[in-house]
DNA sequence: TAACGTCATTGACTGCCGTCAACCGATCCG
DNA sequence: CGGATCGGTTGACGGCAGTCAATGACGTTA
């Protein structure tokens, strides 16, 4: 059971920095300022609630900075997380009712959120808004069916390994998290390895034991429990079973880099 | 490695029977219209691929009979099975590129299919079509973590559990599958155990072995390898884990249908 | 009618993983 | 400085599930 506490709420329009998420860039200037001006920043701690859930809500958001967890709660008590969201993500349900799990923050985090009225009228008068949101929900659809796939299989370092590449995967497509300095790949996992666990439909003890076992035969190094280096991609690629590596895969464009470096 | 045999075309315009498809029900008339007029009505057979992976189609479409099953190959080429579709469902990606999976028969099958671009052509004349697409996307959405949810678990005969109630609750919405004869709820699993075995991360020995112990514990009863009878509701959620059982759950309802009968 | 293929089921065995327990390092706080 | 807490890791053990193999039921074909 994780308690509620109070969130904050800060700063001053667009304190968002909507302007400069490369989620709404490809808008017309006319709806990013309307965007903007209707967007409020919130900031959560760990382990803080977003929308509890079942209850219904009348504001759909987007993360700007950390990770948040989308969580079931079971009969039993026992606790399962089912997705991430991380930084231009969007979350929440226009035209419909309340979510069946909740989401909370995984880590310190910082979301934007909209007033669900305003929003859905701006997604009627903007085709270009319109098709983005679509496109932004068919993305959801297809992260989740990906991530059913990687819990169909039935090796947990399997799935340890898919959730490594999904990571560095998303972090390519921003920065921070992912390091390439010194012709190396370093992947900042910024979850406990009881969340983590829960994710991959796991426990923690066995969790550690994959990764260590990844780590002994080469595939990957442990600098922290936080901090993972990919020391062979195509191994551990073939270990996961996803088939990723397709010459146009932004993560081998990457892994270039890293080697030329 | 499935072969793809050549489908079948058939019928008139509107062989579809679009205009009975509880889906497109809440459509003005004249969107039913123009709808019915660019439905293609094909008919699949068992195994056959409806649309095969990393190709892009130009077609979008929504099942009228039988089951689809959406497989992912893997680079062993162990397959697994990340969703299934039954009637009602649509599926194909408009805006967007090839889809990662493969869209197959499961069982004979009868798909329409609407060429994507008259199709999004009317999306952008008809907000109620657009509503409807997008509300079915974010249900696409809630179905694939809602699995994700009954893959976490980590034992097979949960699992096991969780699909039966699914595909109850899927049916429900329709007629033909469900029987509430005789006060007993009766539910026809359309799929062959190694199809099942793949979707719910598992063996088929293994699954087998799950539903004579569910049946052996008084859960529920096998008439024969595709027809199960639901036994104990409760208990069966119970096992589950997933608390589905709100007062307002159609599925309770027809239970309660069931004992009165 | 017999041979064959498909598919579900059962048995035996092995191995991975869940569970319980202890340990350890880091951080916080008195 | 010393204790407490949190979170990650490691060890031991038992059980559930994956694997291989064989059997049986059923429908199809020659």
């Amino acid at each position: 059971m994780i308690e509620t506490k109070p969130a904050r709420q800060d700063g001053p329009r667009d304190g968002c920095g909507l302007s400069a998420m490369p989620l709404f860039r490809a808008l017309p200037a006319t709806v990013r300022t309307e965007l903007a001006a209707m967007a409020k920043p919130i900031r959560y701690a760990r382990d803080e609630t977003v929308f509890p859930a079942h209850v219904p809500q009348d504001h759909v958001g987007c993360v700007t900075r950390g990770v948040l967890r989308l969580e079931k709660l079971l009969s039993d008590g026992q606790q399962q997380i089912i997705g991430i969201l991380v930084a231009s993500d969007m979350f929440g349900r226009m035209f419909d009712g309340p979510l069946g799990y909740a989401i909370e923050a995984a880590t310190d985090a910082e979301v934007c959120l909209f007033r669900r009225g305003p929003f859905e009228d701006l997604l009627g008068r903007s085709p270009e808004l319109e098709k983005l949101v679509i496109l932004n929900i068919l993305n959801e659809v297809d992260a989740a069916l990906e991530w059913v796939g990687v819990l169909a299989n039935r090796k947990v370092s399997a799935r340890a390994a898919s959730f490594l590449l999904m990571l560095c995967r998303r972090w390519a497509a921003q920065t921070g998290a992912l390091s390439l300095d010194h012709g190396r790949i370093e992947v900042n996992v910024p979850l406990r390895r009881h969340d983590l666990a829960l994710f991959l439909g796991t426990r923690p003890e066995t969790l550690s034991r994959a990764f260590h076992s990844l780590a002994e035969d080469g595939f990957i190094a442990m600098h922290s429990p936080y901090l993972f280096e990919i020391r062979d991609l195509d191994g551990l690629t073939r270990l996961s079973g996803q088939d990723y590596l397709s010459d146009t895969d932004p993560l081998l464009q990457l892994a270039r880099a890293a080697s030329n470096s």
